[in-house]
RNA sequence: GGACGAUUAGCUCAGUUGGCAGAGCGCUGGCCUCACAUGCCAGAGGUCACUGGUUCGAGUCCAGUAUCGUCCA
């Protein structure tokens, strides 16, 4: 006893088993091994980051997964990496340079590249370490990263076969430019963020028109109002000569159905070049693109003399110029929404460009027929209304990023013959003329290549081993905030390249959230650091707070007090293992499974078999928090509240030495399955008692699952004990409310039912013991003097008060129990005076209640002759 | 503007086919009972946001309202 200390202390026990389980690789997936298949990839993250609480939660519950999965004897595989993450990890290396002095520029783009790999090779391993901190069971000989170069060779098979296919295509688009980060967003990648900006009334020739960017005025080619709009119906098809701060300008009106006559004066001025609704317009109806502002986010040659001022200042100082030559009406304050680049925060400029983009209407409709056909099921089912709704407006993938750090576009140009060649391999001399070739300056989005991850992680595009045992794989647990950017996209390109899903579940979990409920942001300095609660608390606690927290919801709030809880939930396991170890002495299993086995060493195997059914349950449903809190109840409320208190009974009695042995074997039997059902959750706490308990097998991470054998329970048992918990409880209540204390030895009577002595009588013993009182069994006992009452089901208790308290506290006691009777009676009654529920309601609800209202009536009377009796007695 | 979600104990949240409202923390009282005070025993605490509807019966289903949140435009 001496050499297992008091209280659990986390950080020894997590550094000695990691290790121990990688060396004998435990962790290895072997494709040619028997066992069906459970195949998970991590979602990457950045190979530059570091763990937050959302890799923290996510690789969590992939672990639980998949620790359960290699128990229950699946051939299991988890697969895991990082991702280049092509702005993130570029823009944190452009910022290195920046306080050097240096841009990349200066570098030159093959040393630059050369850079970025340096700084990912010096640290990327951070998370992977992270994630061993975590427990997370990942197959690390797998390991990959999305510019290793089979998975490089991946992408541009892909890339090629879209373009093979006419699925990838090259045009002149508005997209959303950052000035800071040079490059094209996709428009998932820009934020919303509100600001203040000024709502501008311009005079715009004969008409009026309000604007927040009174700048693209300069590059404005058409005025629109709404075809049904009566006021500008006259001008629609004409050109206006627009006076402008630079002469005129000429636009041309149209009428298009985008334009909100209700809004503003209902006229829009349209800037093709500057706008993305302004640039559908400008299509529809043929007006040119006029492009006034750069790359650079400065105005451009073609904005006369404005030519060169940043944007921003060229809008203050075209608001003052109109303001002189009286062009404006009025300015009102406005707030709106703009756009913002997601990574820098600067305001993303629409412009237009020759951008690469993938046509996504065919990739679509596949994904939404294997969603609704259940090929891959979204859990929660919430979700899938999302999905669906984000698929069916699915619109083309710009997939081109000015950046130099990802895996560059295969396409070459040759000047000299203005031919454009897409290829697998790289293209030195143009093979229609033989001149020299240039290759795409860009490279393709992220999402791009960890949107083959499934696949392309498991040898794709060679027909490998891994891709026939382990694709598709079985779950996906991911975030709800990249279901678009990488769920619905490797749905799409797993069922064109692979024709086949790429998970068959998709597991959405919650976001976390700090204990205010807000995002944790390093702006907002509440970021809760992982590996500083791992320190604190220990991996299992901060494991299973996650776990138990992770219900099927929006967002989990995260508090210090719930970790705390768990904490004590795992130094209530370590005390209870404690009190079995310290009691082993001469336990022999043989000798010990031959001896009775008694009522609570069968109610407990029961309860353990119920638990262990509970637990599969809500795994095989994704309700992680049921399942935490299934063993959380079972260990603590039933195996330590009541066994183990049960348990003491027989091992402190060398003088029965068979029930002695009986309850060693029970402990360990149920302690040690316990701990197998919890090692997914809790995985270091649960090998180290699991290593010092009798146990068959070299580590509990490859021993069997728990199963519910056949046995649904032992209904037997279990009402024994539920007589014993409630005579134990009624009596221990009494003794609580009259504030007896606990040394006080009392003595009950209990009047059971003459069929149900037997029951009552054999838990006696237990009672005495539990409740610290002594009972008499008797099926005609009289009520004695001075008593306290309790009733427990059909039998009546009473506690000897003779001495010991005060009277008119029991009748305080009673009036309170017989005023909660009465309510009961009142509530009852009036619904079986309802001849409407006794008619159509099912006999068996009627019936049911018509019984509860019985019991409540005899409680009642009980409990009032009681009230009667003291009554009497104390006058 | 559109869509989705939330509203249940003081706090944070569960509540799967409609049939006796639960947990953790906190709170109150009593206990250092030889595994554990990171503990033990007991207790208090709820108009299930609001208004209607369906139903014998609604926290649960339907419609609307309010407040908050998220996503999309």
């Amino acid at each position: 006893m001496a050499e297992i200390p008091d209280r659990y202390e986390p950080s020894a026990v997590e550094a000695r088993w990691y290790p121990m389980w990688e060396e004998r690789g435990y962790f290895r997936a072997n494709p040619a091994a028997p066992g069906e298949a459970f195949s998970v990839v991590i979602p990457p993250p950045n190979v530059t980051g570091s763990l937050h609480m959302g890799h923290a939660l996510n690789n969590t519950l992939q672990d639980v997964l998949v620790r359960m999965k290699r128990m229950d004897g699946f051939n299991t595989l988890w697969v895991p990496g990082t991702d280049h993450a092509g702005i993130a990890t570029q823009y944190v290396v452009e910022r290195q340079l920046t306080a050097e002095g240096r841009t990349k520029q200066d570098l030159g783009r093959e040393a630059f590249v050369e850079r970025v790999w340096r700084w990912k090779e010096a640290s990327g391993g951070t998370i992977i370490r992270q994630l061993k901190r975590l427990g997370a069971s990942c197959d690390w000989s797998r390991e990959r990263f999305t510019m290793d170069p089979g998975l490089s060779r991946a992408v541009r098979e892909v890339f090629v076969r879209l373009w093979e296919e006419g699925l990838v295509y090259r045009d002149d688009y508005i997209v959303n430019w950052c000035p800071r980060c040079q490059t094209v967003l996709a428009d998932l990648e820009v934020e919303r963020e509100d600001r203040d900006a000024e709502f501008v009334y311009i005079k715009y020739g004969p008409v009026t028109l309000g604007t927040v960017r009174p700048e693209t005025k300069l590059g404005d080619t058409g005025l629109a109002v709404h075809p049904k709009d009566k006021r500008y119906a006259a001008y629609v098809g004409r050109t206006l000569q627009i006076p402008s701060v630079d002469g005129t300008i000429a636009v041309r009106v149209v009428a298009d159905e985008a334009v909100d006559p209700k809004f503003g004066t209902g006229v829009i001025k349209v800037t093709p070049g500057h706008d993305p609704v302004d640039f559908e317009i400008g299509r529809r109806h043929g007006l040119p693109v006029r492009t006034v502002i750069g790359f650079d986010g400065r105005m451009t040659a073609a904005a006369g003399r404005y030519a060169g001022l940043d944007r921003f200042e060229c809008r203050r100082r075209i608001v003052e110029d109109m303001q002189a030559l009286g062009l404006i009406e009025r300015v009102e304050p406005y707030r709106h929404a703009v756009g913002v680049c997601y990574r820098c925060k600067t305001v993303v400029e629409p412009l237009v460009s020759k951008q690469w983009f993938v046509r996504m209407k065919p990739l679509a409709e596949p994904a939404i027929k294997a969603a609704r056909e259940g090929r891959l099921r979204i859990v929660p089912r919430g979700w899938a209304k999302t999905y669906y709704h984000w698929m069916d407006n699915i619109r083309d993938w710009p997939i081109s990023r000015q950046l130099w750090w990802g895996h560059r576009i295969p396409v070459w140009y040759c000047d000299a013959c203005a031919s454009t060649h897409v290829a697998r391999t790289d293209v030195a001399r143009c093979p229609g003329c033989g001149g020299a070739v240039r290759q795409d300056e860009d490279v393709l989005d992220t999402w791009f290549s960890s949107g083959l991850w499934p696949f392309s992680t498991l040898g794709w595009p060679d027909d490998t081993p891994e891709l026939h045992r382990y694709y598709p794989t079985s779950v996906l647990v991911t975030g709800f905030d990249i279901l678009f950017f990488w769920v619905a996209r490797m749905a799409m390109l797993g069922l064109r390249f692979m024709g086949d899903v790429p998970f068959h579940d998709v597991y959405i979990h919650a976001l976390v959230r700090d204990a205010e409920g807000q995002k944790m942001s390093k702006s907002k300095g509440n970021v809760i650091d992982p590996l500083v609660v791992m320190d604190e608390y220990g991996t299992d606690a901060f494991r299973f707070t996650l776990v138990a927290l992770a219900a099927q919801g929006r967002d989990i709030r995260l508090a210090a007090e719930r970790i705390e809880g768990y904490r004590n939930f795992a130094n209530k396991l370590w005390n209870a293992a404690r009190l079995v170890l310290s009691n082993l002495d001469g336990y022999e299993p043989a000798r010990a499974r031959r001896a009775p086995r008694r009522a609570a060493d069968a109610w407990i195997e029961s309860r353990l078999a119920a638990t262990v059914g509970a637990v599969r349950t809500s795994l095989r449903r994704y309700r992680f928090n049921d399942a935490a809190s299934a063993i959380y109840q079972f260990l603590w409320h039933e195996f330590c509240d009541w066994y183990l208190e049960i348990a003491k009974l027989s091992l402190y009695r060398p003088e029965r030495p068979a029930e002695r042995l009986r309850t060693q074997h029970t402990l360990v039997t149920v302690l040690e399955a316990t701990l197998r059902l919890l090692h997914p959750f809790m995985p270091f706490i649960t090998e180290e008692l699991w290593q010092r308990l009798p146990h068959a097998g070299d580590s509990i991470m490859v021993a069997p699952y728990p199963r519910a054998r056949g046995r649904r329970g032992d209904p037997e048992a279990e009402r024994a004990m539920r007589a014993v918990m409630d005579v134990t409880t009624a009596i221990r209540t009494i003794r609580g409310e009259m504030r007896i204390p606990p040394g006080v030895a009392l003595a009950a009577t209990l009047r059971p039912p003459r069929d149900a002595r037997g029951l009552f009588e054999a838990g006696r013993p237990l009672v005495e013991a539990l409740a610290r009182a002594r009972l008499t069994l008797d099926p005609d006992a009289a009520r004695p003097r001075n008593s306290a009452l309790a009733v427990v089901g059909a039998a009546e208790l009473y506690v000897d008060l003779e001495g010991v308290v005060d009277l008119a506290a029991e009748r305080q006691r009673l009036q309170k129990e017989i005023g909660r009777a009465a309510e009961a009676i009142a509530f009852l009654r009036g619904k079986l005076a309802r001849k409407e529920f006794v008619e159509r309601a099912p006999v068996e609800i009627v019936e049911r209640e018509r019984e509860r209202l019985g019991e409540q009536e005899a409680l009642r009377a009980k409990l009032a002759a009681s009230l009667g009796w003291i009554g009497d007695g104390a006058a």
